[in-house]
DNA sequence: TCTGGGGTCCTAGGACCC
DNA sequence: TCTGGGGTCCTAGGACCC
């Protein structure tokens, strides 16, 4: 048995639709799609809607009548309920192997040697088994040294990598596969792969790098990882230059610990168009309270934050207009009256009127733990007042956890919200109590 | 009628300093 | 007529990902 680390790479097999078929199993064997806010967009689709072909990011209503037609189910998207199950997943992840790294909501990666876990593949056929099992969601797992092979081994074990298994493994006398785990430490077998493998398949290349790989004459994955790393460099940068090594099976990239976000983002699209700045600055309070209950939920403080505001840039024949504006605070916070003050302002500034907006949206910038920034910074002349506020806002958020979200809330969010989003065919919170608002996800 | 949202990392170039 | 050069820090924007 070998000590040599390798990765495996977990990812859950279509999540969104297979967390909305745990609740649904009358659905199993149907076509389920779950569409983006807004009802506008298909992000996540079951293996029987894929069959149906309809595309990944397709507008909604561009296959709509053709979706009702072979009776395909679609959900409004509930990152609620994907949250949850997610954190499930994780969780029992965690439990089985200790080294590991939460790479998205779906997936992640394992360091694992064969000292510690003994069989590699038996080892990821039991977690995949045990994972569903215990939660209701199918998994496919890739094994190989380096993170982006382990990635490239995990699209194999997927069902569309079905044939390439087959193919290797039929005539190939090493046992490289079993259900939905694939096995690329073995370096012959890796070439043959290689060899078959698309440059844009590849994690970390996307098509426009891969046409540029194709001008220098670098077509497969196989000729990336035998070419000449600096030429790619001059190409791709330091990125790209990774790729080449970890293809090679020398790892560059490790787990990543487990740290707080740099940035939050909150951000949406309107249920209808928008022309009045006081509506604007409605429906960024609201992002902002968003924004604001994932920045306490990770204690910590910003710095500044970014707003944005833009028009339909899909409707060619309207005036376009966008603009966006980073604001920093004299002092890290994380008051949302100070936030919400912020953001107001910064609509105030970049507002222009007689255009129809379509999206705002506002980041939380260099954020900070909280406990790390030093007492000066926090505790100044107005020491009082912002204590005042700190509790005031403390109760609020008190009121909003055991009430449910936006039981209560900063009147500048209004009370119409003739902005918000659509969302009509949203599955209930089947395993969390939090009020649903279809507005907030 | 209807086209998502939330992140990270890297780089080039400007500002500033000595 | 001559008009440095190197270093650091910061920021906006690009590229890529799920």
């Amino acid at each position: 048995m070998s000590n040599e680390k390798n990765f495996a790479l977990v990812d859950c097999n279509n999540f969104y639709a297979s967390c909305e078929k745990i609740f649904q199993p009358n659905l199993n064997d149907k076509p389920v799609v779950i569409l983006s806010n807004n009802d506008g967009c298909i992000i996540a689709r079951s293996n029987e809607a894929k069959d149906l072909k309809i595309p990944m990011g397709a507008p909604y209503h561009q296959y709509r009548r053709m979706m009702e037609q072979n009776h395909v189910k679609a959900f409004s998207s509930n990152y609620t309920l994907y949250g949850d199950i997610s954190s499930r997943v994780m969780q029992s992840l965690a439990m089985m192997a200790p080294n590991m790294e939460v790479y998205s909501i779906d997936e992640a990666f394992l360091r694992i040697t064969e000292i510690e876990n003994g069989d590699l593949i038996k080892f990821c056929a039991d977690v995949r088994n045990n994972i569903q099992r215990w939660i209701g969601i199918p998994t496919s797992i890739g094994i190989a040294p380096t993170k982006t092979l382990a990635k490239m081994a995990n699209t194999i074990a997927k069902k569309q990598g079905r044939k390439l298994i087959k193919k290797f493994s039929d005539n190939y006398n090493f046992a490289c596969a079993k259900d939905h785990v694939f096995d690329l430490r073995d370096e012959q077998l890796r070439k043959k792969i290689l060899e078959e493998f698309d440059l844009k398949d590849i994690w970390g290349i996307s098509q426009a790098s891969s046409s540029k790989l194709n001008r220098i004459g670098i077509y497969t994955a196989l000729d990336l990882c035998n070419s000449n790393s600096r030429q790619v460099r001059s190409i791709l940068g330091v990125v790209g230059e990774r790729i080449v090594y970890e293809l090679r099976g020398i790892s560059c990239l490790g787990l990543q610990d487990i740290s707080p976000r740099k940035s939050i983002m909150s951000s949406r699209s309107f249920g209808r168009k928008v022309t009045k700045k006081e509506e604007l600055i409605e429906a960024i309070s609201s992002y902002a309270t968003r924004a604001h209950e994932k920045l306490k939920h990770q204690k910590s403080i910003a710095q500044a934050i970014h707003v944005y505001i833009r028009t339909n840039h899909f409707s060619i024949n309207e005036a376009q207009y966008q603009n966006g504006i980073t604001k920093s605070f004299a002092r890290a916070t994380d008051s949302l009256s100070e936030i919400i003050k912020m953001a107001r302002e910064a609509i105030n500034d970049i507002y222009q009127p007689d255009f129809n907006y379509k999206k705002a949206g506002i980041i939380l910038l260099d954020l900070v733990p909280r406990n790390q920034v030093q007492e000066n910074l926090l505790i100044l002349d107005d020491a009082k007042k912002r204590e005042k506020i700190e509790k005031l806002e403390n109760a609020m958020s008190l009121v909003n956890q055991n009430l449910g979200r936006n039981t209560i809330f900063y009147a500048a969010l209004g009370t119409k919200k003739n902005w918000a989003m659509q969302s009509n065919n949203r599955s209930p919170s089947y395993t969390t109590n939090i009020k649903e608002i279809p507005y907030v996800s």
